[in-house]
DNA sequence: AACGTGATCAACCGCGGAGGC
DNA sequence: AGCCTCCGCGGTTGATCACGT
C-alpha cells in the first residue's frame, strides 16, 4: 500500500492508463491498475480515465447553452452532478460540480443568498436564465445575415416568431415564460432592477447581474486563435487551423487540445525559426526555449520520418516561415479517432507519436531545470496572450518569428 | 518585483449501494 | 445475514494560476 502514488498523474502514467484501456478497455479498475502496472488505486484510474483522459471528454469553458442546461437541471434534480452530465455531452460530473462552486456559488453569496434559496432559485430562473437565452440568441443572430438580423432586432417581443423554448436541445420550462420577462424569441423584457417583495436581493440590475452571473463563454476567446473547430471531433478544443488554402496548413493539420498538458507543461508551441534554423518552443505560459533544427530532426529521424526533413518537421509541428501552431499531447496522437494528420494517418502518425513524446520529455526537462523559482517568474502571461515576436499567437497568416 | 487574494480544477476522501461468497 | 470488494457519487481540498495593488 506504502507504494501506491498519488497526487498528479505524470505523462507516463497518461500514456500508461491510455495505452492498457485502448487494448483492454475499461472497467475492473483495481484489477486495471494492477495489470497496467500503474501504483495507483483503481479509483484513481477510473477519477482520471473519465475526467481527463476519455477521448470524448470535452474541454473548454462552458458554453452558454451548457450554463443554461446547467441551470435548469439543476433546478430539476439538485446536486445530481453526473445525471446532469449525462445530459451534457463530454462533460464530466467534476467540471460541472465545479462550475456550479465556482461561478453559481459564488454570485449567490455576492447576492448574499444561498444558494438554495427561493430568492436565489428565482434570480436564476427569472434574470440569468432569460439573459442566457438573451445572449444565445444574440450569437446565433450574428451568425445570420444582417437582414434577418435586423429584422428580428426590429421586431417586437411579441411578435418575434422563433421560441426559445428549445435551446440545446433543452426543453424550457413552462414557468419561464412570460414570468419576470418574456425571452420567447429575439428580446428579453427583465424588469430592470430584481426586486420582489418576498427577498432581498434589490441591489442587482439585470444588467449586471446578468453580465456578473454568466461571463461570455470563453470559447470566443478560444475561436480567435483557432478559428474552426475540428468538425467531427466531440472536443471543441481540438480546432483545425485555417484551411483557407494558404501557408502550410495544406500538408498537415495536427490539431491541439490547448489546455491538455498544461499540469505536466507539455502544452507547446512550436515556431521555424528559419533565420538562424532553430526550432522554437513555446511554453504555455510565456516560457521559450529553442532547440536546434538538427537536434529536432534527429529525433524525428530516428522515429522513421525519413527523408525532406524540412517538410516533415513542418508536418510535424505543423508550422513553417509564416507561422505557427500548437501542438497536441503526444496521447491525443495515440488516441482512437484523434484528427492528427488529416491525410496520411496510420503509421506516419505513430511515428509523430513517438517523436513528439520524445520532444515533450526533453522540452519538459529543460523546463524543470530552471528551478522553481524561475519557473513561477516566467508563468505571468496569459496562456492565450500573443508571444512576442509574434503578431499574434496564432496568426496563421501573418504571424512570423 | 513582491505580495495578497480570489478563481480554477484535478484529485482526494468518505459514504453508500450492488453484487458475490 | 454478514462480510467483503468494487464502483460510483457528492463533498472537499490544495496546488497553481491570474490579476490587482
Amino acid at each position: 500500500m506504502e507504494d501506491l502514488r498519488r497526487g498528479p498523474w505524470t505523462v507516463e502514467e497518461d500514456l500508461t492508463l491510455v495505452n492498457y484501456i485502448a487494448n483492454h478497455g475499461e472497467g475492473r479498475w483495481n484489477s486495471l491498475a494492477r495489470s497496467a502496472g500503474l501504483k495507483r488505486t483503481g479509483k484513481s484510474c477510473r477519477l482520471r480515465w473519465l475526467n481527463y483522459l476519455r477521448p470524448d471528454v470535452r474541454r473548454g469553458n462552458i458554453t452558454l447553452e451548457e450554463q443554461l442546461m446547467i441551470l435548469e437541471l439543476h433546478s430539476r434534480w439538485g446536486n445530481r452532478w453526473s445525471k446532469i452530465a449525462q445530459h451534457l455531452p463530454g462533460r464530466t460530473d467534476n467540471e460541472i460540480k465545479n462550475y456550479w462552486r465556482t461561478r453559481v456559488q459564488k454570485h449567490a453569496k455576492q447576492l448574499k443568498c444561498d444558494v438554495n434559496s427561493k430568492q436565489f432559485k428565482d434570480a436564476m430562473k427569472y434574470l440569468w436564465m432569460p439573459r442566457l437565452v438573451e445572449r444565445i440568441q444574440a450569437a446565433s443572430a450574428s451568425v445570420s445575415t444582417a437582414t434577418v438580423a435586423a429584422a428580428a432586432m426590429a421586431a417586437p417581443p411579441t411578435m418575434a416568431t422563433t421560441a426559445a423554448s428549445n435551446i440545446g436541445g433543452m426543453a424550457f420550462p413552462p414557468a419561464l415564460a412570460g414570468m419576470g420577462g418574456d425571452f420567447r424569441g429575439g428580446r428579453v423584457n427583465v424588469a430592470p432592477s430584481y426586486s420582489t417583495p418576498e427577498n432581498s436581493c434589490t441591489t442587482a440590475s439585470s444588467d449586471s447581474f446578468g453580465a456578473q452571473v454568466s461571463p461570455v463563454s470563453d470559447l470566443t476567446d478560444l475561436t480567435e486563435y483557432y478559428p474552426i473547430p475540428a468538425g467531427d471531433n466531440p472536443n471543441p478544443d481540438y480546432y483545425q487551423p485555417n484551411n483557407n488554402g494558404q501557408g502550410c496548413y495544406q500538408e498537415s493539420s495536427l490539431t491541439s487540445p490547448c489546455a491538455y498538458f498544461n499540469n505536466y507543461g507539455m502544452d507547446f508551441q512550436a515556431c521555424m525559426d528559419q533565420n538562424n534554423n532553430q526550432c522554437i518552443f513555446h511554453y504555455p505560459r510565456s516560457i521559450s526555449f529553442s532547440f536546434h533544427l538538427d537536434l529536432i530532426v534527429s529525433i524525428v529521424g530516428d522515429h522513421g520520418l525519413e527523408a525532406n526533413q524540412e517538410r516533415k518537421m513542418r508536418g510535424l509541428f505543423n508550422a513553417s516561415e509564416r507561422g505557427c501552431a500548437l501542438l497536441a499531447p503526444p496521447s491525443f496522437y495515440l488516441q482512437k479517432g484523434c484528427r492528427a494528420g488529416g491525410k496520411k494517418l496510420g503509421e506516419e502518425r505513430e511515428a509523430k507519436s513517438k517523436a513528439i513524446i520524445l520532444i515533450a520529455k526533453l522540452f519538459d526537462k529543460k523546463r524543470m531545470s530552471m528551478g522553481p523559482e524561475r519557473r513561477r517568474k516566467k508563468s505571468h502571461v496569459s496562456r492565450f496572450a500573443p508571444r512576442q515576436g509574434f503578431e499574434r499567437q496564432c496568426d496563421w497568416g501573418r504571424g512570423v518569428a
